[in-house]
DNA sequence: CTCCAGGGTTTGC
DNA sequence: GCAAACCATGGA
């Protein structure tokens, strides 16, 4: 099928921010997965694309997953001509980036899983727990591992869990996989709860502290509001503010801001560091 | 060899 | 409330 995209959507970016740690690119064509639906999208020109779903998928599924509901352009150009001149940059070069809208269990395990590790041991860890605990599908292009269940992640137990390379984080992710195991509804529950509410909540997990959890509330229940600080916000905050915090400001765009500003330090660590 | 990675928990003050 | 020690593992 065949899609018009009029907004800031660059695939490659989003695949690069750091957000979602099972997206791929083979030839020219992306793979996102969410749950048991998987979607390959070819850009084609500039605003359009193939993508392998139906029309009905892509309404369904799809344009809440890459937050399509919301217009991105407005947003940064408002940023690139704002008086905050590192956020302009850090806005320009993140032109494209959306914040997705992924699942909430995939996405607590895997910023469990994140904290001191490097993006690409973060990326190896997940795959091999869906490799080892995740159901098998195939695609027209590719037989794929689905993020385990909580259940299978349960009743794996931790000594194979640990075969993961989870390293300390193994008994975090395997009492997440218990208690949503004997609860599974909790975190589509939890999806009714203000921000204030749910940031408690999800802290209330083993492993899950501050800035998981706003990665959390950030990249699975869209609310963009909230700006995880890890180590290169952190880096930024005191290099370029003078350690003033800017995101609180920038309030609903909050989280797209960091974003755009998470994608220019990885792109210019050494201007950072 | 040492240092670091999208931090969190525990302990002590 | 804040600071410090400690936490496994892989890659540079």
């Amino acid at each position: 099928m065949r899609v018009t995209i009029f907004d800031d959507f660059d695939l490659q970016k989003i695949m690069d921010s750091g957000q979602c740690f099972r997206c791929k690119s083979l030839n020219g064509i992306y793979r996102f997965i969410t749950g048991s639906e998987v979607i390959y999208i070819q850009p084609r020109s500039k605003s359009e694309y193939n993508v392998s779903c139906t029309a009905d998928e892509w309404e369904r599924i799809w344009i809440p997953y890459f937050d399509l509901e919301q217009n991105y352009e407005s947003i940064r150009s408002k940023a690139e001509s704002g008086t905050d001149s590192f956020m302009a940059k850090a806005a320009k070069a993140g032109a494209g980036i959306r914040i997705l809208r992924q699942d909430p269990w995939e996405t607590l395990i895997s910023f469990i899983i994140s904290q001191r590790k490097s993006i690409p041991a973060i990326k190896k860890s997940i795959e091999t727990l869906a490799d080892s605990f995740g159901k098998v599908i195939h695609t027209e292009h590719e037989t794929i591992s689905l993020f385990p269940t909580a259940a299978a992640l349960y009743a794996a137990g931790s000594v194979a869990l640990s075969d993961c390379s989870l390293g300390y984080r193994t008994p975090y992710v395997h009492a997440a996989a218990a208690q949503i195991n004997a609860n599974p509804s909790l975190l589509d529950d939890w999806a009714a709860l203000d921000d204030p509410s749910l940031l408690a909540m999800l802290k209330t997990i083993k492993g899950v502290g501050e800035k998981v959890a706003n990665c959390i509330m950030l990249f699975a229940y869209g609310r963009t509001s909230c700006a995880p600080v890890d180590t290169w916000i952190s880096k930024v905050i005191d290099k370029e503010y003078d350690g003033a915090n800017p995101f609180p400001q920038y309030e609903r765009t909050a989280g797209i801001m960091q974003q755009y500003v998470f994608y220019y330090t990885l792109k210019h660590k050494e201007e950072v560091q």
